[in-house]
DNA sequence: GGAAGTAGGCACTTTGAGGTGCGTAACCCA
DNA sequence: TGGGTTACGCACCTCAAAGTGCCTACTTCC
């Protein structure tokens, strides 16, 4: 035997990467913005919604939304999932939950100025898709179709 | 029966919309670089490796590693996701395999141009991240504090 | 009087991303 | 002679994210 086996020292180094991986605000910022629908919310919110009308500049005014306001333009969204969704964004102090006690409470969802920088941020992700995007899968398709 | 109903019409504007999302490329985007792996292989192709020494201004230079290095300083990841990983990111041209048929052979993987500025792009990520995570923590922290 | 809306809660189920473990075939070194 | 390295392939397993379906009270519209 050496001093450390090698696969010992292998071993710790994973499980110390691991807990770095986990405090590492890039992985929890990616885990966060991965969910299926957090862009899509922020999106609603923020006011890019899915108008794409090519000439119409993006005016790009947040606005505050109904649970069911969102519900309707998100149609793919299961209620389920609309909900768990934006209370974890409300938790992380990304949009603020309003209830007004109306006749049936009605429930509006705006978002904060945290919120809304990430907003922002993700803009520059949506340009890069929006330019790139067909080129990767341009790309895909043609290694699909060399390898038989 | 009115002229249709309201959950059918509900029913077809769900599946329409799922289609959207599948065509949509910022969506496509995101489920790309949502991957675990991902954006830790851009990294360390790009040069932005896990050394945070905080004076050290980033160099930031790209280079091609082999399959050992890789997973050498990824020390998380396993083989078969390493491996995985790697070959979908080829296969949508962000990172060239180059195989030298030397003794044992040799495998180094290097950024394409689409790959490097996918690379840059994820930077105005980290950055966020850096710069905002730790007051969405402290949001998070105090919600779930309030909420008892 | 039945359908629709409002904002969800609860329980069950499915799917697949990711992990684990084993094998290769050739070489090197102590 | 046995462990280490190189770059994977293959089969199996697990667990959590996401979806589906059913429920609530109360109200308003046709």
């Amino acid at each position: 035997m050496t001093t450390t086996k090698a696969a010992q020292k292998r071993a710790q180094a994973k499980v110390e990467y691991n807990a770095f991986l986990a405090a590492c605000p890039s992985r929890r910022l990616l885990d966060r913005i991965s969910d299926k629908w957090v862009v899509l919310i922020l999106c609603a919110l923020g006011g890019d919604n899915g108008s794409r009308q090519p000439g119409a500049a993006h005016a790009d005014v947040p606005k505050a939304m109904r649970y069911s306001e969102i519900s309707r333009l998100l149609a793919g969204v299961s209620q389920k999932m609309l909900t768990q969704t934006l209370r974890s964004l409300e938790r992380d102090g990304l949009l603020t939950r309003t209830v007004t006690p109306t006749v049936p409470v009605t429930v509006s969802y705006e978002l904060t100025d945290l919120g809304l920088s990430l907003h922002h941020m993700t803009r520059g992700l949506r340009h890069w898709a929006q330019s790139h995007m067909a080129e990767v899968l341009a790309k895909r398709e043609n290694y699909d179709a060399r390898t038989s």
